[in-house]
DNA sequence: GACGTATATGCCTTGACGGGAATATAACCG
DNA sequence: CGGTTATATTCCCGTCAAGGCATATACGTC
């Protein structure tokens, strides 16, 4: 299902770059491995994981087997993210209260912005 | 930097219960642990992968820490997703388009490897 | 400074994950 | 049917992540 399968399916970079791969168009196994530099096992074992989390689908020609990206896992991602996407413009509109800045924001104390590491 | 952390941080459900949970509120690590139903070294070591992805920040407010979301990384995930919109947008008109016409999709034989990336 | 609270870290064990080599299955061709 | 190509699966092993327990650190109070 859509559970975290998902999820741990994209948590891996080969795996998303598979997807990213097959997002141009639908490639067959050997040649999903060797644009990865990726074994022929490890191609089918990470195509079998992206298979059991619904973001590939198979079509059988001759002994290839064509691997087509399915839309609708990724859909569900952005379904995921979508609360998010508040929370993130909220924050721009903070930046631009900064500017401003008046006293009454309890759970945002202004501070250095974006502090990264 | 910001590359594979973020998707393996996201990867634990019980991260994203964290991270859900931050979305509401910033909270201190007690209350957060608690709500997920985790130990406290659990949670601290969650809240520190969640730390090092960048997904949250903290706030130390006498012995209490607050965790906070941080709305960078998931803009970074919108942006990953971004390609892969076009393509259930493409799925949607296609499904239209097959009620108006017969159209197949072109099985393209895959010898023209064009590598990006 | 001793104590209690709140959180972080280290150690250890277990279980899942990924890669490689070998093998199995399936489809096509003669 | 035997052989070849294309892909999937199995087994083994090294690595890594997660949870539990114990402990260390930081802050506040007395």
């Amino acid at each position: 299902m859509s559970d975290g399968t998902l999820w741990t399916a994209l948590a891996d970079p080969h795996r998303r770059a598979i997807v990213a791969l097959l997002l141009e168009r639908p490639r067959p196994v050997a040649e999903i491995g060797e644009a990865c530099g990726l074994s022929q096992p490890s191609t089918s074992k990470h195509l079998r994981v992206l298979r059991d989390a619904g973001l590939v689908r198979v079509r059988q020609d001759a002994q290839r087997r064509v691997y087509a990206l399915d839309p609708a896992p990724i859909a569900a991602l952005d379904a995921w993210l979508t609360p998010y996407r508040t929370l993130w413009n909220e924050s721009l509109v903070a930046l631009g209260r900064r500017l401003d800045r008046t006293a009454g924001e309890p759970s945002d104390p202004p501070e250095d912005p974006t502090p990264k590491d």
